[in-house]
DNA sequence: AGCCAGGACAAGT
DNA sequence: ACTTGTCATGGC
């Protein structure tokens, strides 16, 4: 069967694999000599970018379609997107000096899981927190790669399992997520198509999922792209530049519009302050 | 060295 | 219904 496997070189518009895969909505990409690595699912993928478009290095057709073309949502016309965004000034500004986020469809539990972990976190800590996680309690994949652990598996933890990820008073979120996702308590898969409050109010069931976490698994791991998840940098740029609430050109994608803003917000304290 | 981090919760107004 | 202190841990 592995006969079958081999690169795909496709075509997609605005899509940076830098940007996208390092902006802070999934933790588990890692880039070397030019190569993007990560697990999706059950197996690892090699992703990277040349002058022709990007190319994905050993799957077949039916993986691509099933799994990659989901998962990056490549269906959807981000073209078309940032120029309705560009309709507004800052915006304009955001996209233009980042182009090419694009917002991954990730699995729902997975990026349920992965926001319990960042509340009141900073971004490589809560990349090491779920490095653990994996390692831990995820299925071995081969080449030191290890799926994300489903929630039953981790239903049946106790805290002190989860002491070796130090991931302080959120362990006891992660179990009680991991309970009322197992026992279908909370139904993950429905929060794709119920009216959005009824998915907020379904999430916020779980202790340690408040609106914020909420928005943010039902963005990147429900597709919701109307979420709009308010975090410390998002909640700045509301009060300095949209007081009044976000223009009406993100109307059902405030969600996209939130991750070039929360990039760009971003970057303008962090970066420039190296040397 | 001290401040802060892609917040939520409980207790107190 | 709003404010405030607390929660583990460690990156910078």
């Amino acid at each position: 069967m592995d006969v079958k496997k081999r690169n795909i070189l496709k075509k997609i518009d605005c899509l940076d694999l830098g940007l996208t895969l390092d902006c802070g909505q999934a933790f588990r990409w890692k880039e070397r000599d030019g190569i993007w690595h990560g697990v999706i699912g059950k197996r690892a993928y090699d992703i990277s970018a040349d002058e022709n478009g990007i190319v994905f290095y050993a799957v077949d057709d039916e993986e691509f379609d099933s799994v990659l073309s989901v998962y990056f949502d490549i269906e959807r016309d981000y073209t078309s997107l940032t120029e309705l965004f560009s309709e507004d000034g800052n915006l304009k500004t955001a996209v233009t000096a980042y182009p090419g986020i694009r917002i991954l469809r990730q699995e729902p539990w997975e990026a349920l899981c992965s926001f319990i972990i960042s509340q009141n976190n900073n971004i490589p800590r809560i990349k090491g927190i779920i490095e653990r996680l994996c390692e831990s309690f995820g299925d071995d994949i081969g080449n030191g790669d290890y799926t994300f652990p489903s929630a039953e598996k981790l239903a049946c933890l106790s805290e002190e399992d989860l002491a070796p990820l130090r991931a302080g008073f959120r362990a006891k979120y992660i179990l009680d997520a991991a309970r009322k996702v197992s026992s279908g308590e909370v139904n993950l898969q429905k929060l794709s198509e119920i009216p959005i409050e009824e998915a907020r109010t379904e999430l916020m069931k779980i202790k340690g999922v408040g609106p914020k976490v909420a928005e943010c698994a039902l963005l990147y791991g429900c597709g919701r792209t109307e979420a709009f998840p308010v975090d410390v940098w998002v909640k700045r740029i509301m009060s300095e530049l949209y007081p009044e609430g976000l223009p009406e050109c993100t109307n059902g994608v405030q969600g996209i519009a939130q991750q070039y803003l929360f990039h760009w917000r971003r970057n303008l304290n962090t970066s420039d302050n190296d040397n």
